[in-house]
DNA sequence: TGCCTTATAGAACATTTTGTTGCATTACAG
DNA sequence: CTGTAATGCAACAAAATGTTCTATAAGGCA
């Protein structure tokens, strides 16, 4: 039972993801076909087709592959200024300078209409939003935090922006930028209650 | 000169616009086709291209007519609190209920390959942004705000996290929700200066 | 009304993309 | 060395895409 998979299979899946990836990153969601895969990699066609029978799975494997970056376990040492400033730069680094900052807007896009690219956003954000709010709940247990800090909302404030001005605004994300961002956000938590 | 221009290329072209917004919904921008919006208007293909020599160029025209809600014009008579609450309150409902929340998405992906796109966008996020920000600037007229209020940065958060919840994390946006983001958002904004 | 202009529908057609299959070749595992 | 299985390739069918032509009909105008 359980036979060693063939290593051509594995060869020829991360061969085409890889190219399905970059032509995402390059020409968007509409350029993934077959043939400009086929093209790019060498890979005959029957293969893929062999590999994905629907061009959606094939789409949905790429999309998890962008979408399983590294994740950059949260530091809680405190202060939270410096774990969010933390946090918030590796945000940054992939939005900026990883394909999920490309890619992330097909995927979002296809997801309107297709369930499996929904859950791929969904998992990945549902991580990604934990990953944060821990920094916060770390903060709140060395007492760093006012009272009644609406944790969640901070924490989606805290993304919310750099998505927003990277996808959907096509404004830059700089560190000058970031500074400033994670002050605000470190303010409004952990300045005195003021009523 | 001047002629008044033949009432049918409106109608067709009213009718094929329609028609691709509501594909554009629905099935997203992959299923934006000649065929497709023919087959839903009764228009023939042949008309279609007269119109359309190129694809991208009715895809742009539907993404312009999806973007072009009317704007509601920014109150501006204080307090913050209900004027910020009735723009948020419009941002709301264009995207819960207007196609911009389905289309929004769908643009953006293609905005990454095509500088048409990306200048809707460009153009309705800064007409947002401005009708946002107008409301601060007033308030700061009226001494409403404390001293040294990033503006721009409130206003980018006070739009992005709905944009984000809606249109990248799929989560909901209703009212009770919007109330707290609001509050959030002035006490940022109005609260007496910390330091 | 009648005439001229022009937009449209529809068909016919070439081209490209997409999906499918059969077969020879080649890599892998034992 | 041998059987199994993945690949490449060619051939093909089916569907979508783009282009052109002609007859029809609607609008503009005297």
């Amino acid at each position: 039972m359980n036979k060693p998979e063939d290593p051509r299979l594995a060869a020829t899946r991360t061969l085409a993801l890889d190219a399905a990836l970059s032509i995402l990153q390059e020409k968007g969601v509409l350029a993934v076909t077959y043939a400009s895969i086929s093209a790019k990699t060498g890979i005959s066609r029957s293969t893929l087709y062999r590999h994905w029978p629907k061009l959606e799975s094939l789409r949905n494997d790429a999309f998890l592959r962008a979408a399983t970056s590294p994740i950059f376990a949260p530091k809680t040492n405190g202060p939270l200024r410096a774990d969010l400033a933390w946090m918030m730069g590796n945000l940054l680094t992939a939005l900026n300078e990883t394909p999920w900052g490309q890619v992330a807007p097909q995927v979002v896009a296809v997801a309107a209409t297709d369930q499996q690219a929904r859950t791929v956003i969904d998992d990945f954000m549902k991580d990604r939003i934990v990953s944060v709010e821990v920094v916060f709940t770390a903060a709140k247990e060395r007492d760093e935090l006012r009272e009644n800090v609406p944790v969640r909302q901070l924490v989606e404030m805290a993304i919310a922006v750099p998505y927003f001005r990277k996808l959907i605004a096509g404004l830059p994300l700089d560190h000058e930028w970031l500074d400033a961002h994670v002050d605000l956000i470190c303010r409004l938590a952990t300045e005195p209650p003021l009523k």
